[in-house]
DNA sequence: CGTTAGCACTCGATGCCTATGACTGCTAAT
DNA sequence: ATTAGCAGTCATAGGCATCGAGTGCTAACG
């Protein structure tokens, strides 16, 4: 093997090139200090010296892997540099047996709650990757009805409470165009469930004939819950981690921890994931495409679930300087088990 | 009235002073930086020179109201200055009827669901006073029984829902000793729904007698369900205004930043509210007592709800420099529309 | 031709100095 | 008791020299 061959299908950087891209991104994701060719030189055993590493870095910044802050500091990461080595350099990005097993041993010791699930999910993220965890609650596609229930309270509003095939329970209010007491209320409430159990809403509808206009509104809401809409449930998203990742030295300036902020309170980004399919992780770096106002800032995220079935999302935020190869392991590693515990629990 | 006659009980302090004072806390509220006795003179028209109110400053300094960050530097209010503005000299508090009315209109025009509210609620605090508010799910006292399901999922595991009387509903998975299909669930479920119908989780256990091993634990877990105990919901807690606050300048440093963000994400402080009656509003000023971490934080917080039946808390939670007035009398509006909220919805 | 030693150069960071000016605190007069 | 006047204080900002990490270039080397 000469040094100039290429690796793989990249014809354009030399194997020592990648070591050397491979290096910097490595020491400065753990330093956050521009990495010189000196410095570079000390910590590792490259066979050359720094002048070689040095010329060698012109090139990489020439290709547009590396950038100077200013003419008299070292080498730092690009997006694109960032982008390359997870594409090619990383390696072997599976969490030690050691972590797999005390991540396992912490989902059996919690509650069995998915909400405990999810809230310990986020911790779990935050804390191996040390950075802001966003983790949100399956969302089930077709929902069947389970059981549904009427409640009377005062001032003609009634509290319609759903339960669906699998768990998940939604309630919303009705507000009345004419009194009707929980008798009443009760009784619509059993002629729904005995024709609608374990049908979902639109069947449903097909299936009550000649409904009453209190039984339409039901129906409506019904509808209205199960068809998501926009009213996707926001608060069910469970974080942790921000104290930490705010810690991180390129959220000093206001704007770029700002940003960040903003983002995991309103984290919009999730929705990009749902085009990909369940099992893969998909790694965003330097908000690339829309998201440009989180320009210093990487995401890792994940579907996890069962496909056509219940998914949610979950996934890190933190700096473009990131432990990549942490974060793809360990968010992969977690949302194999959410989607272990989805199966089990929703599919019945 | 001569000068030096003090009002209400102050003897220590002259109309003078607390004019002064108040003042200087006004301005340095809304400008956010150390105001000196010309600035005050100037924008003020008080009937006096300069050299007077530095007099006085001097004086009010002495008695610990207001501090000098430097000798060169204008007044600056100390937290027992901001504590004797908030309890003595911040007058009427109520919010003007407009907006009063905008609020209560986009209550209106929610959806009716009380998670959509409580969002809502902080959503206003938040904009309101323009700093970070939370809201926590009221939280019933003595739930009673409405409805309870049982489903059967693989593997042994049997979810529970519980739904109470109001429409709280609780959910948790079990973990079988031995297989039970969904028939023997549904039998269960049947009779602890006959059985237990609007009980509370003791008085029902008093009337189930001879349960079977499942039966028992089905119960026990309605007790842990219902007592509350540790896994006080803190995942129900509604947030909004991070971002915001975090503009104001005292959050530059970086640790009164991270003891903000903390707070936010941990926030323990809204159990020193459990204490108080419903329809008080609780001022803490720079962490006063425990929350040493806060000491440039105030939190404005209240109860809301019915009491003895559900209550949950909400407020803000902003630099010390915090507006007092509109934070008390926002943080009262929309505690008491939650409290009716509450007592429509919950008490049937 | 790739590699290397050596060196001039760049530029942020640091420290020191000197205004500048906003305020105070004091004193003496009113 | 109040006030005008003034000396004194101290954070802030700008100017300037120093330092040093790190680069880019050139010439020499194998």
């Amino acid at each position: 093997m000469t040094a100039n061959q290429s690796v793989i299908t990249t014809p354009e950087l030399t194997l020592r090139q990648q070591k050397i891209l491979g290096l910097v991104v490595k020491t400065y994701i753990s330093t956050a200090t521009p990495v010189g060719s000196k410095a570079l030189l000390e910590a590792n055993d490259l066979g050359v010296s720094s002048a070689t590493i040095r010329n060698e870095m012109a090139v990489l910044e020439e290709l547009g892997y590396l950038t100077h802050p200013h003419t008299s500091a070292g080498r730092v990461p690009t997006d694109k540099g960032y982008r390359y080595f997870v594409e090619r350099l990383i390696g072997d990005v599976e969490l030690p047996q050691a972590e797999q097993n005390m991540i396992r041993h912490q989902f059996h010791q919690a509650k069995l709650e998915m909400s405990q699930w999810m809230q310990l999910a986020a911790a779990i993220l935050a804390r191996s990757v040390r950075s802001a965890a966003l983790v949100t609650a399956p969302k089930v596609e077709q929902p069947r009805l389970r059981h549904l229930e009427l409640i009377s309270t005062q001032s003609q509003l009634v509290l319609l409470i759903v339960v669906f095939q699998g768990g998940t329970v939604r309630q919303r209010y009705l507000t009345l165009k004419e009194p009707m007491d929980q008798a009443a209320l009760s009784q619509v409430a059993a002629k729904i469930n005995s024709i609608g159990y374990e049908l979902d809403a639109a069947s449903l509808r097909a299936k009550l004939t000649d409904p009453t206009d209190f039984e339409r509104d039901v129906l409506d809401l019904l509808m209205e819950l199960t068809s998501g809409g926009d009213d996707v449930p926001i608060n069910e998203v469970y974080r942790d981690g921000l104290t930490e990742v705010l810690q991180e030295p390129e959220f000093n300036k206001r704007g770029e921890a700002n940003a960040l902020v903003n983002a995991f309170e309103q984290p919009t980004f999730l929705n990009e994931v749902v085009s990909s399919p369940v099992g893969t992780v998909q790694v965003v770096i330097g908000g690339e495409g829309r998201w440009r106002e989180l320009s210093s800032c990487s995401m890792v995220i994940a579907r996890y679930g069962v496909e056509g079935f219940a998914t949610g999302a979950l996934g890190v935020l933190g700096p473009t300087r990131m432990p990549y190869g942490r974060a793809i392991g360990t968010v992969r590693y977690v949302a194999d088990l959410m989607s272990d515990l989805v199966s089990d629990l929703y599919v019945d």
